[in-house]
DNA sequence: GTAACTTTGTGTAAATTCAACACTAAATGA
DNA sequence: TCATTTAGTGTTGAATTTACACAAAGTTAC
């Protein structure tokens, strides 16, 4: 039996923003080899005395000055040739950042920070596309049964804006109406008294997401689940 | 930024096995510091060019002698403290053992190995208890969208089997007649002509799971889910 | 050998949920 | 004021879910 080991622990995230109703992930251009100047998700290795979680936001935080509204444990990727240099394994984390916290500040870690909608990713460094098609995946599913859209939306939202989200993430038309009835069923939207105006259209009533509504519920035995065809 | 890092990577499982109409859980009495002579799950090191599963796989035999039937990765814990000797991150999985596998064979790596019901669960070393907590909902999550309950039973079982086994997972009482309603019009289990004679009452037919069939329908969009309050 | 017991196996009706579907309301811009 | 855009709303038939009880086929004890 080998008694020293020597792998390496890296942390990374795959961050969706959801903006001009497309989906999009928050990547980095690589400023050192191997794959220099390739795009890459954000992370780095985790330090000696830091949690999982701490080592994400750090360095979400250092290299694309983004902070996070939600953040779970994806998958741990160890495959033993992933990184050619040496043996990483990588915990991989799914983030999710409201529109408020969009803006990117890069620095030094990262020659260039960009959000690239899913549909014009680019080929990505290591096994980094695998780790994105997981993330999506995962948010795809969960949406369904856990109300982390709303992370995606503004504080104060129409009602459309929600419908276009899953629309948008699950890639399919979805029945206004069975959709918002559905929602609105469950009782964890509040109606606010702000109104917001379409450049053209019809004016929209704004909801927010009520969180304590919904801890409330599910400590009844209340579970969020949509489905469509 | 340090630049040298000096994290372990462990692999731990959290095996599962249904008997005598118990839920249990494979584990290893250890037999060195620190926590010499709790109970622990099976698992160790990774090797340095050896992949994670490989490293469950691995440890499992070399501890346990059981080969297990079905596994998946379960979550990474990495809490900085959570090994009192060096910072360890611990890769869990999630594995199922039918009664085909059950049998134990020790050796050196571990003083004792034994099935535990989980109702009867000792103390466990480090943060397993946790795991194992983590383990079980996915285990009780799992069953219901994924046909891995039959990884628990032998290959052909009476029906009733199943519904036991779903009733002790779940830990809830289930209509028979719905329950098997649901599972019979998926159309994955197949009639076999033996049948099984009970202590006492009525004989039984023996079904067995049609894995070909449910990947074929699972390609055609079906999906397996059962629901019951 | 029959009565008591145990386990398997089966159907129906009412309630609920889901799916499909189209028009009116309120604003803007030409 | 007319054309355009987006928001907002109900109903009906189909499908699914739930609740519920008794007969069938064997074993065991007397």
């Amino acid at each position: 039996m080998k008694i020293s080991q020597n792998i390496k622990v890296a942390v990374d995230a795959v961050v969706f923003g959801y903006q001009q109703k497309e989906l999009s992930v928050l990547l980095i251009k690589r400023g050192i080899e191997p794959f220099k100047g390739a795009w890459a998700l954000p992370g780095g290795l985790v330090l000696e005395n830091e949690s999982l979680e701490h080592a994400v936001e750090r360095e979400l935080l250092e290299e694309t000055g983004v902070t996070i509204d939600y953040l779970e444990q994806l998958y741990t990727f160890g495959t033993p040739k992933r990184d050619p240099r040496n043996r990483v394994i990588s915990v991989t984390y799914f983030g999710l950042v409201s529109p408020n916290h969009f803006k990117i500040s890069a620095n030094t870690d990262a020659a260039e920070v960009q959000w690239f909608p899913i549909h014009e990713l680019p080929k990505l460094a290591f096994d980094h596309t695998r780790i994105l098609t997981t993330a999506l995946q995962r948010l795809q599913n969960k949406i369904n049964y856990q109300p982390i859209g709303f992370e995606l939306l503004k504080k104060e939202f129409p009602f459309s804006d929600l419908e276009n989200l899953y629309q948008t993430i699950l890639n399919q038309k979805i029945d206004r109406r069975n959709f918002r009835k559905k929602i609105m069923s469950f009782g964890i939207l509040t109606e606010t008294d702000k109104i917001h105006q379409p450049s053209s259209g019809r004016p929209a009533k704004l909801f927010k997401f009520n969180a304590k509504k919904y801890k409330e519920l599910e400590k009844k035995g209340f579970h969020f689940e949509i489905k469509f065809a």
